[in-house]
Formats: C-alpha cells, structure tokens, sequence
DNA sequence: CTTTGCACCTGTTGGC
DNA sequence: TGCCAACAGGTGCAAA
C-alpha cells in the first residue's frame, strides 16, 4: 500500500479540492473491500459538506459535520479527483459525486482497502483506537522507541511495520530507515542500545520527509490525487535494488524474504 | 501477553 | 507462444 508518504501526499493533494465543498451522491459499484464499504453510503454522505481531511497512520478521515468518511487504500488503492463524465474502468469501485464537475474516485484492484462511515467521534473507532505513535510527532523518538520495545524479541523490521507500535511505516521506508540507521533488519529489538533507537528514529523520520518531498514512491498502482507518479523509487537506498551495489560502500545489495515479504540490506552498511 | 503465519484479491513478471 | 510460480505500498486474526 501506499505508506504515509503516498498517504499524506494524496490528502495534501486532494484538499484544496474538497474543503467546503458539498456532496452530491455516491455510487458504490463494487462494495466487496477487506470490509464491506458502508451500506447506504449515498444517503449518509448526500449534502455533507466536507469540513477537513486528516490522516491518522494510513487511515484517512473525511470530516463531514454528520460524521467521518474512513478511507484506507490498502495495497492498490488509490484515490483521484477526475471529471464527473469520465466513465468508470474495472476496478472504480467507488464515486463520491461532488457538487461542480468533479467526482472523488476509488480505485483498488487488490481490493485489501476500506471505505467506512463513522458516525461518532473517530478517534475512537477500533481500527484507529490502537495506533501507535505518529512519526512526525514531537513524542516519536529514540526513548519511544526504545520503550515500546520493551519486553519484546521481534526483528526491528517487524517491529518498525507494526502500526500498533509506529503508523504509517511500511515495507519500502522499513528497508530504507534501516539502512540509514546502519541496523540489520533481523536484529532483535532486544539487543538494540539506545543511542542507535536514536539513529533509528532519526532515520525514519528523515526517510519519510524525503518520501515526502518526492511525492512518494510508484511502484506499480499509486498514483497522487492528480494522477502523477511518486519518483522517490528513484532515490531508494536499499529497496528494490537486489545486486545492485551500496550506494555508500559498493557491497551488492541483499534481498531476503523476512515474514511475508522482502527485506533488502547492505550485508556490510548493516549490523 | 508475544510471535508467527495465513488470509483476503488481482495483476504482472520471469523462467521454462 | 503458453503456463505456472512468485511476487506486489497492508493488516486483522487465529493458533501456538
């Protein structure tokens, strides 16, 4: 999925395109994601105006004065804004009609994203109750890190992609911020010593404000809100460069499964 | 409690 | 060319 910089990219392009703008409709073509999308999404969300766009981890929340639009884009998913008559391709799953020539459109082949009315406050819905903390806030640190860690023996990658623990750091800026903290991504979480929770939370922080700055990363199905790509791939350190060698010392580039998924080191940048 | 592996789903890629 | 296995921005859940 997209991670928080592909996130955040997409809220900060599609605000100045929704606020105080109203709803017209919806149309729910194919409701089937990881939940069922809302039942009645049309009526909730008919005449809403909407008042903000937050992001929370990889969660997105439209605010409407009636309450809040959860939108979570999973592996594939994808938002954009296009224009209203621009006819619906296989997996537009949903339309959200906006008053003047534009719909907000859901696109998802995998379909592992979301789509959710939430009525009451939306800090207390159970998939965003029990998120860890936010990168880019002033409590993310060595010593949160260090803490959260306590008692556990997970691999730091594991530990990093775990949204209970830190949001919005998926497999891509794992890799990265490992490799610019010089961490091996097996290490167990207890034999980390504190100045190096320092380096790592330095490096996650650092990794995801360049993600950021480069609109971030397209690998196949992301897209920002205006339809073009991330080019943060093109400055990736690690991921996606099995045998290529180090950009800091030459050393090919290991890739590895870990879990599910690919994990990609320098054998010597690492330990 | 923690850790591990599966499940969900479709599309693309690479090897034979 | 065709076929099939492996892999792709995530995460809730069951089992141990």
């Amino acid at each position: 999925m997209p991670e928080l910089p592909e996130v955040e990219t997409t809220r900060r392009g599609l605000l100045p395109h929704l606020v105080g703008r109203r709803v017209e409709g919806a149309v729910v073509r194919n409701g089937n994601l990881r939940w069922p999308v809302t039942r009645n999404l049309d009526r909730r969300l008919r005449g809403a105006k909407v008042v903000d766009i937050r992001r929370r981890g990889k969660y997105l929340l439209f605010d409407f004065p009636e309450g809040h639009l959860l939108v979570h884009l999973g592996m594939s998913g994808r938002l954009s804004l296009v224009p209203r008559d621009q006819p619906a391709r296989s997996h537009d799953h949903v339309d959200v009609r906006l008053e003047g020539a534009q719909l907000l459109r859901l696109t998802d082949p995998r379909r592992f994203g979301a789509m959710l009315w939430v009525a009451g406050p939306a800090e207390d819905h159970a998939l965003l109750r029990g998120l860890g903390v936010e990168p880019f806030d002033e409590a993310f640190d060595g010593a949160a890190l260090q803490r959260l860690a306590r008692g556990r023996r997970v691999a730091v990658k594991h530990f990093l992609m775990d949204a209970h623990v830190v949001t919005g750091v998926g497999n891509i800026y794992a890799s990265e911020a490992l490799f610019h903290a010089g961490i091996h991504p097996l290490r167990s979480v207890a034999r980390i010593a504190r100045a190096r929770w320092d380096d790592l939370a330095i490096a996650v922080r650092d990794t995801l404000t360049r993600a950021l700055a480069a609109g971030g990363t397209t690998l196949r199905d992301y897209a920002q809100a205006d339809g073009s790509p991330g080019y943060f791939q093109h400055e990736s350190a690690v991921y996606g460069r099995a045998g290529l060698p180090c950009r800091r010392c030459g050393t090919p580039i290991r890739m590895q499964r870990q879990g599910q998924r690919s994990t990609f080191h320098c054998p010597s940048c690492q330990k």
